[in-house]
DNA sequence: TATTTATTCTTGCACAAGCAGATACAGCGC
DNA sequence: GCGCTGTATCTGCTTGTGCAAGAATAAATA
């Protein structure tokens, strides 16, 4: 057992506590938008970022990779969610290939109607990771990451 | 936009960044151990979980919280790696309700062999996260978790 | 002891994800 | 213009996951 197995070792445990934690809010994520909105987390993550983005407007591969999903599960998703009305694909003008999706009012008006419930509930996680030993370390780091200084 | 607004907006950014190192580390790892063991994440979660507890078995339920996994997934998740001959079931004596899953040789053998491909895998999509700016705060973090003084 | 209640694991069903292949278009060289 | 390569998106298929319900056992209570 040298520094470097050490090395090794502290990879793992970090790993293994940041799986745990990113499990931890997403499940109590997942519960609180489904209840509240009918939104899995991919979903509000879809919304949120099309509404962080200068005309609101993203193409399919941006999603995907915001998202981090696959292509093709990002299709469906946009296909359920434009399904539901929240958003719309808009035909590339300069590049026929590429689709912009872009958010509706109602799709605007559920994002602003669960983002409340989302803030809420990823304060109410953290604060049970907090009470958590093996968590709470990584918790306090958190905010820290992109505090004003 | 008050102090409070803040700490909303930092906590959705740690999160967001968490989301992402934690997705980007999982694909990497998902590719690797598939392509050298033909192991999923979490069924080398499984494994690594096993061989870490004392008398290397552990019940179902404990198996589900090590996961993050439900109760149903869990209970797939060991049956394909009891067919593959990785672990075995075996009846709690005190409580029949209770099922101790342990490792094999054989499942003994296959996560020696991949620990390796596991660790190497791991530091190298640290280094990669190392390089994208939004990452790389988080990723310095890490270590410091549980780093001996 | 008999009966209810809680716990542990498994199964039926529906759904979302990834991979591979297909289609449509862009960009480049001829 | 024609063909070729690369990119963007969509569809068919298989697989893993969660939820709800079920079966077996333990624990509690009358």
């Amino acid at each position: 057992m040298g520094i470097k197995d050490d090395a090794v070792e502290v990879r793992a445990q970090g790993w293994r506590t940041l799986a745990a934690l990113h499990g931890l809010i997403e499940a109590e994520l997942e519960r609180a938008l489904q209840a509240e909105a009918q939104l899995s987390v991919v979903e509000y993550t879809v919304l949120d970022a099309l509404s962080r983005q200068d005309g609101w407007h993203m193409r399919m591969q941006q999603l995907a990779r915001a998202t981090a999903l696959s292509a093709s599960a990002t299709t469906r998703l946009v296909n359920r969610l434009e399904d539901r009305g929240l958003l719309t694909r808009i035909l590339c003008a300069d590049d026929r290939r590429g689709i912009y999706t872009e958010l509706t009012p109602s799709g605007i008006a559920l994002l602003e109607q669960s983002r409340p419930v989302h803030d809420a509930t990823l304060e109410r996680a953290l604060a049970e990771a907090q009470e958590v030993p093996e968590l709470a370390p990584l918790v306090d780091a958190l905010p820290r990451l992109h505090a004003r200084v």
